[in-house]
DNA sequence: AATTTATTTTAGTCTCACCTAATTTATTTT
DNA sequence: AAAATAAATTAGGTGAGACTAAAATAAATT
């Protein structure tokens, strides 16, 4: 059985490894809110039993046995979210914080019968992917924004940050997972874009916004 | 913020003062599955902190503020029992241990969402009353099935255990909240009673069953 | 190549929540 | 009333998980 803060732990290090090819020791200290110390040594125990490895100045990489705990809790993680969100009423960017604590709720049980109840979801309501009862996930190839060019034309797949902040903007200006739109302009001074929902006039968002922004080709 | 542990404890508390007057160390730690000296050093700081009074060697009482607390505890407790049952398709007798972690889960506003979801149920799968936000408590006016005496009529109204194997035997014999039932006879020498459903025919139940059936009368 | 800077690790300390063993208190029995 | 028993408390100790401060390492700069 894993502690609370071993979970938190590995679940760091997945967040991390999506985005870098190592997880390091400062990066996660920052995401779990404590300092590099306490992460070196839980480090050092997660290797240990064998969660990790742990290349000492180098960061770490989870192994299957790490890989499969981390998803088990993104799939417990993204699955109350969606609960929250589709029969709760919660607003999307309500929920990441109630759900950082569901999802240490240990039942296989219960996640199972939640999939079920949910109707086997396979996005949450942030468009991110849910992974089945055994760690798999449905992958889509999509693009960040910022990264497309004036006159395509694209789909809101997912948004990748899930601060109150940024969700709530996106509400504001009535972009949703789903949403489809043309970019109108790129301006190179500050990389922000000009773009048209299908439906409605065109605005413009910044770079920081764009870059968070995950989309498929519509 | 409470810890998980203080909050085991001022619920240990509250439990054990519906049955006495009092809750005493050893009962709390054999609830609680710890020793009583590590009963002693929490009972001790919870009474600094104010939710509780510790009268040495004569145990300890809830303050309001310690009332309010356990009584928030029992609200989310009976509430995800139910939603484990009603939603989920949990067995009634399966769903304590997850509920006592859901319990833990902080958000006002995921409890009170909750209870809209469900309805706003005033009793919980075994019968049990769900303290409003308020912490106020329908009251009914049920006793014990074994200080009933032959002849009378009553419907079951709770059921004050929550272990598997009493739940399982009260199924197997097709006891549940709101059956219908006459005593027939109580024997002296063992407390054992012999009851017959409103429908259905007459069978025993030992006094270990009937102490633990709260009925009214039907 | 040497130095500076950023990061990581090590060493030592603290609190929390538990434990065991010994002692104290209250209650019951003789 | 004294002795035995049961329960609770105190004293002292442990491991988990955090911390600070100091030392070590790697990378970047001069």
């Amino acid at each position: 059985m894993l502690t609370r803060s071993e979970e938190d732990h590995i679940k760091a290090v997945y967040a991390l490894l999506q985005e870098g090819d190592s997880a390091f020791t400062k990066d996660i200290a920052e995401r779990l809110g404590t300092k590099a110390s306490s992460v070196t040594d839980m480090l050092k125990k997660l290797a240990e039993k064998g969660f990790l490895k742990h290349e000492p100045y180098y960061g770490a990489k989870l192994t299957a046995k790490g890989q499969a705990i981390a998803l088990q809790l993104v799939r417990r993680h993204r699955l109350w979210e969606t609960f929250l969100v589709e029969r709760l009423g919660f607003g999307w960017d309500e929920v990441h914080e109630v759900a950082e604590q569901m999802e240490h709720v240990v039942s296989d049980k219960l996640v199972d019968k939640l999939e079920e109840y949910l109707g086997h979801p396979h996005f949450d309501p942030h468009g991110d992917p849910i992974p089945d009862k055994h760690g798999k996930l449905r992958i889509r190839k999509t693009k960040r924004l910022d990264t497309c060019k004036p006159g395509e034309s694209v789909r809101i797949a997912a948004v990748s940050e899930t601060t109150d902040g940024l969700l709530r903007l996106l509400d504001a200006k009535g972009l949703r997972i789903g949403t489809t739109l043309s970019v109108q302009d790129v301006h190179a001074f500050d990389g922000s874009m000009d773009i048209k929902p299908q439906r409605g006039s065109a605005f413009s968002v910044s770079k920081d916004v764009s870059h968070h922004l995950q989309v498929e080709n519509a």
